[in-house]
DNA sequence: AGAACTTACTGAACCGGATAAGTGACGTGA
DNA sequence: TCACGTCACTTATCCGGTTCAGTAAGTTCT
């Protein structure tokens, strides 16, 4: 079956090309009884404007691209990405624009892809998350001006707009519950600790626990799996100042967390109080529920969308907070048992 | 910062456009000598060939597409759709083809996308999951001749191949192991009804049910939900005739149901046995870790990348069989409490 | 030695859009 | 009435590759 061009409509119409391609893009230059001529038989055909030939005059290759560093394990668990994903969608599809996957294995393999793709011209712009600190692959997408969006920070990016949520508001309020509660020994299993949005997670975490009091204030470093949190929890819990909460970084940890906790005997939430970091259905699905720093992940990734359409369109775009994390409680935090 | 073209390594090295071309591409036309100058040169200076340009002049687009047809809350935590990524991902990235995304919300909406990504020649090829009975997506795939793998099956899809595991001997293995452990009263709760692989699931576990004496066997249906799922659970556990054991037809509803049973202060495995499809780091990631049906998702998807590039390269492709997900026993399963 | 063939290129057309420059018809004002 | 401007187009060029049809050398065969 043969795609129709603006040849064939230019001839079913009796006009040129160029007619055609005014009337199709809304520009002057045709009347508009031949625009609507040309529109009406553009539908009839089923006429879609090849992607290719538009990439190659100059305009946009009507796509974005996104690069996910993660090992396949992770991924594939990990309800964060696919959230995101999901939220970029609702933006992107509605004007059109695909958006374009790799999975890379480091940040030096990220930014071959995206070299890449800035040479091939296949993206108009990327979507770049897990913010490090003097972050090698911002230089690179400054040097080759390809729009782009930071997902997490705030940090330096240069002329590169960011847009985060606010990862200290989230973390205090979680701590403040907790010690309102009447717990006096928090920890804490962060992220993978060269992550910028990590670091500036344990740095709240220690002000809140010192503003409060709290002094033995533990985070122990992780890396998202469910496997190393459970570890990590592990050896929190057979320490000799077990903590009677944790606060996980993610929710893929603090499920492990809670199996672990189960699994020692230990009560949830009588013995350990435990809070998740992003409330993805996961948490509602385990027993007991648990509590969780909610935000809307889907909408994080729209707003980030709306950054990168703009940036592609050449407009100046500034940082943004997303909005803080709130905290959701549910049946996994309380007051801790009386020693 | 400009883009190198094939015009400038042309220059550099003092030759035509198209000879640069031919040794590029590995095409006879050009001395060894002359290649080896002109892949150095276009190394040097970085030359990526622009995929508009190439996708133009009628070569393939280096893209494939996958549409992704759940509601977002379920793709972000659904694991098989990320693992299943990563495992295209490690195929298509070897042949640099992108993989292009699209999260749609009904079947005519994903045909809708085919036939605007057909048009727009954005792809040359599509990976279809979740095939339905009478699909109406298969005749539009082939009326477009756009080159297709369908993952799942068997069913009818004329010349599109298809690439599927076996499910029936998955279900008879798991009933056969409950059996042996003393189970009597097996129930399932199933993923959504009208898909293929669905049925096919629930005949199997049908037949291998009756085959063994099993008369009451079971299958709620549900939609791969962990609510569904946990509502399912609960139906079952509060009936009369209590079942003994549940297989789940995906890990997000048995780790519901696992929940579920919990609340409820049953005891797993000792009061009700879970088997769960598909072996994400979920199951293991639980208390109990819950007994799986595992498979290498990954790979299958890496199977069905390499169906789908062999396709697109105008080779006949058949269907193929993935392999049999087998039985993990964990600690979800046991022998039933004695009445 | 000359025809026939191979090798290693060159030049130009082509893909399907976007767009700048050109053109003829028509209306308008002095 | 004629210069001038505007409208509604047409024509031609460009984007950056691929590929086909030459073509000028060198090689082989008779």
């Amino acid at each position: 079956m043969k795609r129709p061009t603006i040849a064939d409509i230019a001839q079913r119409a009796g006009v040129s090309k160029g007619a055609v391609s005014y009337a199709l893009n809304g520009q002057p230059g045709v009347s508009e009884a031949t625009r609507q001529r040309i529109v009406a038989i553009a539908r009839e055909i089923g006429f879609n404007p090849n992607s290719a030939a538009r990439a190659l005059s100059g305009a946009t290759a009507k796509a974005v691209g996104l690069t996910l560093c993660r090992p396949a394990r992770i991924l594939s668990i990990e309800p964060f990405f696919m959230g995101l994903i999901s939220g970029f969608e609702a933006e992107l599809a509605a004007r059109s624009y695909a958006l374009t996957l790799q999975v890379v294995a480091t940040p030096e393999h990220e930014i071959e892809v995206y070299r890449r793709w800035w040479g091939e011209r296949r993206v108009d712009g990327v979507f770049v998350s897990d913010l490090r600190e003097n972050d090698v692959r911002i230089a690179v997408l400054q040097e080759l001006q390809l729009p782009a969006v930071v997902i997490g920070g705030p940090g330096n990016t240069g002329t590169i707009a960011q847009i985060w949520s606010d990862d200290a508001g989230a973390v205090t309020e979680a701590v403040r519950y907790l010690v309102a509660l009447g717990h006096r020994r928090i920890a804490r299993v962060g992220g993978l600790p060269d992550l910028l949005h990590t670091q500036t997670r344990t740095r709240a975490f220690n002000e809140v626990c010192a503003s409060l009091g709290i002094d033995n204030a533990v985070t122990v470093p992780s890396d998202y799996t469910g496997e190393e949190g459970g570890r990590a929890t592990r050896r929190l819990l057979i320490g000799a100042d077990r903590p009677t909460a944790i606060i996980f970084d993610n929710d893929v940890m603090a499920v492990a967390g809670l199996a672990v906790a189960q699994e020692m005997g230990l009560n949830v939430p009588a013995d350990l109080s435990i809070v998740a970091w992003d409330d993805s259905p996961l948490c509602s699905l385990v027993h007991p529920p648990l509590t969780a720093l909610s935000r809307d992940i889907s909408e994080y990734g729209a707003h980030a969308a709306r950054q990168l359409l703009a940036a592609v369109a050449g407009e100046r775009v500034t940082n943004a907070e997303a909005g803080t994390a709130h905290l959701t409680p549910r049946g996994s935090t309380a007051p801790p048992r009386q020693p």
